[in-house]
DNA sequence: TTAAATGTTAATATTTGGTTAATGTATTAT
DNA sequence: ATAATACATTAACCAAATATTAACATTTAA
């Protein structure tokens, strides 16, 4: 599987940050560490994550703080501070500053997996609500990519694989314009070397052979830069 | 006003349990004080609450069991355990038994405070959502998802298990569209693992095995995503 | 004109799903 | 208490779907 769950883990201390990250690392999670608040904000600012776990004593920016920041950027992502403290008064603080739960260090890793787990199970489903496009056109063709089906006119429709299907939905988002081909390694295959961009021809290869079914539809390469989704206009009718 | 939170509260010192109700009752919400398990259950049953407090050490039921009848019956509301122990078992226990938080006694009134009105807020959304609706039609079957009753025709009902009819359920209401797997799983199973995911297969083979008296509906699976339900149309007639 | 990039097909590897049966677990009946 | 039961999970084995890698042909840009 690759739809791990993302966690951006904010932790000043170096040596345990390393720790709880392999911790979580082993439990299947993908993890990102940043050593302060400001880090941490700028990291949270380029990725999407399905929760955040803050330290909240850290110099620059407290775990308080950039618990704000972040609820300003989105809404929605869950967060869970750990402090060494646990007077009430900063218990409060972190649930005003939009907390999901809460943790004392020190604290047993099994509880935290726990209470990860909870707390991701019950925003998934909202996060998962979260409908984006999923529908388009494409010459005489129409790609459902949710259900991964591409239709020509009124035939049966073609399942797509995941991977076909994202990169042709990358593709018509920049239709007529060039889909660098780093951006679709690093968003698709997450990788960017030379066998995935080998597989990433493969697959090329099979949506032309998909799209010839349309004439008037083509990827085209452009050497050294990524692929292009021609629709031929209908101009000259 | 009228649209006050509606708080289950069960808890056997009767003492402590009418000082957090009124305590409670004073911060604006409604709450149905029950003194043990078995009472607590079925006041559960009678009324629609929008939070459940248990204690986990209680006479003849404990927290833990009256938790998992309260999920079988609905895996929406959510629940705070109350509890002495601060052991780590019983901490996993009760995030397993589908715990949304954790208190120790004695804890702070206001951090108990806080806690609700984070953990109501965040599922008011789904709460909102939340499906009253409990019969179906799908094919030439009926589903009574409240006593459980599949029934094809004018033949007998099928009686299905709790998670036979609860993934039945999502699956009608996703007809024709995807149902992420990973939905059934968080919501029905709770978890996300390889075992729960492997568990579900064996209920969709169960689910299809019900279902093939009428060749018209059908189970389909979108490889690394979930499972379709879809009602052929009668269209040729 | 040659190294790098791309096109294409096939072989291989990996992941996911279908199904049945065995095992585990809790509840109910005897 | 013990057996019967319902239900859920885990194991086992196989099949299908998907992805990667290899191999070789062709094109492109300096």
């Amino acid at each position: 599987m690759e739809n791990n769950k993302r966690i951006l883990l904010v932790e000043d201390d170096l040596n345990f940050g390393a720790v709880l990250k392999d911790y979580l690392m082993l439990n299947d999670f993908e993890v990102t560490l940043a050593k302060n608040g400001m880090e941490g904000f700028e990291k949270f600012k380029k990725d999407v994550y399905d929760l955040c776990i803050l330290d909240v004593m850290m110099p620059y920016k407290d775990g308080y703080t950039l618990a704000k920041e972040i609820r300003e950027k989105n809404s929605e992502v869950p967060i869970i501070f750990l402090t060494a403290k646990s007077m009430k008064e900063d218990v409060l603080k972190g649930y005003k500053a939009g907390a999901d739960d809460y943790l004392n260090k020190p604290f047993d890793s099994e509880v935290l997996l726990m209470k990860i787990k909870a707390i991701i199970q019950r925003k998934s489903a909202d996060t998962k609500a979260e409908q984006v496009q999923f529908e388009f056109n494409i010459g005489k063709f129409h790609l459902n990519s949710k259900l991964r089906f591409l239709t020509f006119q009124d035939e049966e429709p073609i399942k797509l694989s995941p991977k076909e299907n994202e990169l042709l939905k990358m593709l018509i988002l920049h239709e007529n314009d060039l889909m660098p081909r780093e951006l679709a390694l690093t968003k698709i295959w997450r990788d960017d070397n030379y066998f995935t961009s080998r597989s990433m021809d493969v697959y090329i290869a099979k949506l032309r052979k998909y799209l010839k079914a349309d004439e008037d539809v083509e990827i085209l390469n452009i050497h050294g830069e990524g692929f292009r989704l021609v629709v031929k206009s209908k101009v000259s009718e």
